[in-house]
DNA sequence: GAACATAGTTCCAAATAATAGAACAAGTTC
DNA sequence: GAACTTGTTCTATTATTTGGAACTATGTTC
């Protein structure tokens, strides 16, 4: 295990997670390392262009490298490739916001979108992690998931809310949603905000990511939702068809 | 300079760049090292959660982490919080897709950006890189650039078209540019695609990023685009603000 | 404005972790 | 099934990172 890389690597992390610069000593401290160590580290990463120093300061931001790097990784991402297109058409079709999700473990990361022209208050952004048992475009998917029970529960020991998840009633839900191939929330993760999403299927017959309209109460209505389930069925199908065909 | 660490980016900076998951021999020729020391420095990236080892080939390639951690970056930089409001505003006047812009060196990355409902064929999507002399957003920075004339001379260097620009008519267009605070182009990097772009000004006076609205040329007529001078001009002055201020 | 903190930087001997290269295992190809 | 190629493991040697103290710069307090 190269630990120096371990290192190197946390800091950045620690670094880019940071609301403002970070100093030296504060991060030695924090990371149980010494000042000289730290700062010979960020030397390296300044010069590798990761790292940049606030001349005013003195202290310690990420560069745009970094999210170059990472952006690199997602315009490759099959599922972003196979399912652009297809909320491209949702969204000329609702005029809503359009969100791409994938599950990681029992999280939901939001990987894509296409916003609203007048979009929704604290709308989720590309990056972003939420419990996947509270949104639609979460829930859909661990409907369609081989281990769900397991995740339900590392759920529920895990998250401050988690005891109020009914393991039973869950599950049923998850079936009815298995049969519909699409689910709806009323304020599932933002209050306020109404969210119709469905499976996109991948070659092992579970659910790979999930597309999702998503809009205020007020203009994605229940009824409007149910109105949609079939562009977004078609558009989940269509998607898994482009991502299994390539 | 810690070596192990640029090592180890070096070898995550070309697993997020390939297409497709890269073998352990393949990237040592590559890159000049041992076979071994790859094996190992690869099996650290992935117990860090960086890279994944594709089951099937054997072969790595990045992990949505990388991303991840390029997305805190971006949605932290001030840039982008205090531009994407007026941006949101330009696209609901206009129906467009709506750039926003920065300056590295001579190139132009595109940082966040709104996609119009039809959008248009080939964008450049955020992280991309291009010469900053061919977009619009890219010559209304340079126009407010304190070393303009040097940054010309590395793209005429650098560039295989570099040779095509003639540094005195350039020169003059960037006053003309800096009188009216905004520039069209005409197929400037893609063609068949419009652009108009502002510039957005920093507390030291010169360009910190540019805002464009960006479609193809039937929809995007050079008329269509003088009558939205203001709004640009004005979403570009409130995004300045917004950025000083804070 | 002098003394005191606090933060960032430099240096070097000691400790430790990374390296090269060979050997082995597991597939592929012909 | 023999000859390649590719991925993985192992270990003595090598070279790099480490810790700690000393130094500098900056700014804070009285």
């Amino acid at each position: 295990m190269d630990t120096t890389i371990a290192k190197g690597l946390r800091l950045l992390n620690r670094i880019a997670h940071a609301d403002a610069p970070v100093g030296v000593t504060a991060m030695a401290k924090e990371m149980g390392l010494e000042k000289s160590n730290v700062h010979r580290t960020l030397t390296t990463l300044m010069t590798l262009g990761y790292v940049q120093k606030d001349g005013a300061t003195g202290r310690y931001g990420p560069t745009l490298k970094v999210w170059e790097l990472g952006m690199k990784v997602v315009t490759r991402h099959p599922m972003v490739r196979a399912a652009r297109p297809f909320m491209q058409m949702l969204h000329q079709q609702t005029q809503e916001t359009i969100h791409l999700t994938i599950l990681d473990g029992a999280d939901c990361i939001y990987l894509d979108q296409i916003r609203a022209p007048v979009p929704v208050r604290s709308t989720p952004v590309p990056g972003h992690r939420v419990p996947a048992i509270f949104p639609a475009s979460g829930r859909v998917q661990l409907a369609f998931q081989p281990n769900v029970e397991e995740i339900i529960n590392v759920f529920r020991t895990s998250h401050p809310r988690g005891k109020e998840i009914k393991v039973a009633a869950t599950l049923k839900e998850f079936a009815t949603i298995r049969q519909q191939g699409v689910t709806f929330t009323e304020s599932g993760w933002s209050t306020g905000i109404n969210s119709i999403a469905g499976a996109i299927i991948g070659r092992d017959g579970f659910a790979a990511a999930a597309i999702a309209v998503c809009g205020p109460a007020e203009r994605l209505t229940l009824e409007r939702m149910e109105g949609l389930s079939e562009e977004v069925l078609n558009a989940c199908t269509q998607a898994g068809d482009s991502l299994r065909g390539s």
